[in-house]
DNA sequence: GATGAATGAGAATTCATTCAT
DNA sequence: GATGAATGAATTCTCATTCAT
C-alpha cells in the first residue's frame, strides 16, 4: 500500500498513449502504428511500457539499452519497434502518462494554510507526488537531468512541472508568506527539493519509513514556504 | 564575480590527484601513471581536467564524449589515454578534488541560529556551496544521479556529502528545531534541496540574479530547518 | 585426400561448443551467448569458425584481425560480436572442438611395438595427428606457443596434449624401450617434434608428398621413441 | 652454469651489429645511425638488446610493446629510436647475431657415427644448441613462427638453419642410414624437434635437470636419425 | 645523448535500428 | 503479430612512431 491510500497510478496504456500515435498516423509501414491493438496487442505493449519504466529506474533513461527492455519485457528486439519508433518514442509514451497524471495532480492541490488544515492538504498533495514518482520516477529523473532530446517531449515535462508550480505558487501568495528573491526563485526550490526527495526515496538513498519522511516533509515545506509556525524544543 | 566573494575553488592539480594515482604505480604499462610530470604534462593534464568539466557540465558525464573533451581541450586522442586510463578515471581525478573541497566547506559551517548572525553563516555557507556546485556540478550531479560506475568514486562522494550532512545536522540540533519524522529524512531533504538547486541554478532552471535566489535558498533553509520565524505579508 | 583417409574432422558446431557458452547464461547483455540458434544462425556461426581457421592459419592467431575473419566469412563486425565476446571467445569455441578432437584421438592409440604392426599402428597415429593438425593447426599453434590468454581455454590444451602424451607414454613403456633421462622428457621430446612437424608441412615449411613425409615421421618416431630396428645402407 | 660448460653466447653489440648498420649509412637524420658509439652508447644499446630479448621471451616477438622493453631497459621512447629504425630493425639486431651464432654452431659439428663417440659429438652439439637457444630463444622463435614481417630478417634465419639443416644432413648421409621419404623431410623433422624441443626447455614446459634432458634428446635423435642401435629393457 | 610528451592511424567493441522469415 | 538475425555508424582504446626540449 502506499503512503496516501490512493491507489496506485497505472499506465495509461489506452487512452492516453493513442494520442502520441495520432501523430504517427499517415506515415506508412512505419513502426509504431498502433492502430486498433487487440488483446494480445494491448498486453504486449504494457508489458514493454512496464519493463521500460523498471530498467529506467534501474540505470536510467540513458543508459538503458533496448535490449535490456526487450529482455525484460521477454520479447524481441523486433517486437520492440512494432510498437515504437525508437527509444525516445517508448519514453514520449511514458511521459504522456505521467504528464497527464501529474497535471491532474496539480489541478487538485487546495489551498494550503499555515494552520493545521493547511498542513493536512500539504500533506496530501506530496503524498500523492511521492505516489506518481514512485512509478513514473525515471521519466520524471529523465525531464530533470536533461537526458530528453526530443523538444516534444522535453515541452511535456515542462508543462506538467509548471502546472504544479503555478499552483503551488498560488497557494503560496495566499498563504501571504514573504519571500525575499521573489516567488520564481522560491517555486524552483520548491520543486527541487520535491524532486530530489522523491528521488532520494525512491533510490533508497533516504531511508525511514513511509509515513515518516512524508510528516518531513510536509514540516519543512509547510515552514519553509507556507509560514507554519516553528516549535522549538523547550530547552 | 562569485556570490559570495571568495576565489572559485581550483582543480587542485597537483596534491591531491597525485594520491588517487599512487594505486597505479608498478602496473605495467597502464596509462594514467602521473609519475613526476614535467612543466608541459601538468599544464595538458590540466586543460583536460578543465575541458573535461566543460564538457561534462554541457553533455552531463555520461553522454559526454572522450572525443569531445580532446577537442576542447586541443589535444589528441592518444594524450588523453597518456593521461587517464578512461573516462570514469578522469572523473576519478575530479572527484577526489571535489570532495576534499566538499569536505573542508563542512569543516567551515559555524553555528546557524535561528536569529540574524545565524542566517548570515547560513548565508555564507550556502554560497559557498553554490560556487563550488558552478565549478564540480558536473562531479557532484555524476554522484546524485548515480551514474557513477567505480566503487571507489562512488564512495567519495558519500563521504563528501555526508561529512555535510552531518555538519548541518549538528548545527539543527544545537538550534533546537523540532522535525517529525526525525533528523535523517532531514538531512536528506536539506542535502536534496541544495544539489538540486544548484543544478537549478547551473542550468539556468533558476532564473533571477545571483544575490537574490542565494536570498530567497537562505530564507527558505533558515525557515525550514533552522526555525527561523516567518514574516507574513500584513494583508 | 588426406593422408590416412579418414575423411577431414569437422567443427562440431552443436554439441561441443554449447557447453563451453552455458557460462554466459543469465548474464546480461554479453554476446555469444549461443542460446538455441536457428538454421540460419548456425550457419553463420559456422561460417565463422571457419573462416576464423582459415584467418588464424594464414596471419597466426594474434595477429589476425577481427576484420579479417568477418571479411572472411562474409558478414558484419557486429555479427561477429553477436556469436562470440571478442577473438578470444572464438578461440576458445574453437578449442573445445579441437580438445575434443584430440581427447578421441589419443583414446584410440593402439599399442605401439617396434614389429611393422607396430609401425602400422604408430602410422595411423600420426597420419590421423597430421590431419587434425591440418584442421584445427591455428588453435594447436595458439596452445604451443603460449599465446592463449584464458586460463580456461589453455587448460584445455594441457589437457589434450597431457591425454595424447600419456597415451604415447604408456605405449612407450609397453615396448620397453630403455630412455635415459626418464620418461617426461621423452613424451616432451615427442610431442615437440609432433606439433613442429605437423606445422611445417601445413605451413609447406616442409615439403615431399603427403604420404613420403608421413613415412620419414613414423620411421623417426619408431626408432628414435619405440625401438624399431634401424636400417643401415649396405655401405 | 650451462650444460654443455661452454661460455653463454653475447650479445655482439660491437661487430656484428655494426654491419646491419653500414646499410644505414647515407640516410641523413634517420635514427639507428649507430656511427661510432661512444661508451654512454654502448651501453644503453646492449641495455636495450638485453631488455628487447627478456621481453620477448616472455611475451613474444609480436605481442612486446616498444614500450615494455623500453620501460625494462629504463630508458625512454626517444632513446629507442636513436638506436634502431623501429621494432623491426632492433628484431634484425638481434638476428644478425643469432644467425652468425648458429652459422658457427654448424660449421662446427662433427661426425656422427652411430658408435659412442658419435653419440658424444652429437651430444656436444646439441648441448651448444640449447645453450644458444637460452639466449636467442626468442629470435629463433620468431623465425619458427612466422613473426617476422621483413624478407631481410626472415632470409638470416633460413639461412642459419639451412647451414645446420644442411651439415646434419651430411652427417646423416656419412652415417648410412636408411630414411623412406627422404634427407629433406628427415632434415626437416629434426630442426622442428630440435627447435621445440629447446623451447619446451627454455619456456619450462619440459621440466627435468639439464643434463638429464640433455642425454635423453641426445639418445632420441641418435636412434631416430643416426642409426644407434636402440636398447631394450630385458623383459 | 637522452627524455617526456604528443600524435594519429588502426583495431576492438557497442548498440540503435532494420531485415527476412 | 512476433522473432531471430544482421547491420554499420559511432565510440573507445592501443601503440608504433615523431617531436621539442
Amino acid at each position: 500500500m502506499t503512503a496516501t491510500g490512493d491507489r496506485a497510478p497505472e499506465v495509461g496504456v489506452g487512452a492516453s498513449y493513442k494520442s502520441a500515435t495520432e501523430r504517427d498516423v499517415g506515415s506508412v509501414g512505419l513502426p509504431a502504428q498502433q492502430r486498433e491493438l487487440r488483446a494480445q496487442g494491448r498486453r504486449t505493449l504494457r508489458r514493454l511500457l512496464d519493463a521500460a519504466l523498471r530498467v529506467f529506474a534501474r540505470r536510467g533513461y540513458h543508459a538503458a539499452r533496448v535490449d535490456d527492455i526487450v529482455r525484460s519485457a521477454r520479447t524481441s528486439h523486433g517486437t520492440f519497434y512494432l510498437y515504437f519508433a525508437n527509444k525516445e518514442d517508448l519514453l514520449r509514451a511514458l511521459a504522456v502518462d505521467c504528464a497527464s497524471q501529474l497535471t491532474e495532480l496539480a489541478d487538485d492541490i487546495g489551498p494550503i494554510g499555515s494552520d493545521a488544515a493547511g498542513r493536512a492538504e500539504l500533506r496530501r498533495f506530496l503524498g500523492r507526488f511521492l505516489d506518481t514518482y514512485r512509478h513514473y520516477g525515471p521519466v520524471i529523473r529523465a525531464w530533470m537531468e536533461d537526458q530528453v532530446g526530443d523538444r516534444h517531449v522535453d515541452r511535456l515535462g515542462v508543462k506538467a512541472f509548471t502546472a504544479i508550480g503555478d499552483r503551488l505558487a498560488l497557494r503560496m501568495r495566499e498563504a501571504s508568506v514573504r519571500l525575499p528573491g521573489g516567488e520564481a526563485a522560491a517555486v524552483g526550490a520548491l520543486m527541487a527539493l520535491l524532486e530530489r526527495f522523491s528521488y532520494g526515496v525512491a533510490s533508497g538513498r533516504i531511508s525511514a519509513g513511509d509515513s515518516t519522511r512524508l510528516d518531513t516533509l510536509t514540516t519543512i515545506v509547510h515552514r519553509g514556504f507556507f509560514g507554519a509556525p516553528v516549535e522549538v524544543d523547550p530547552a
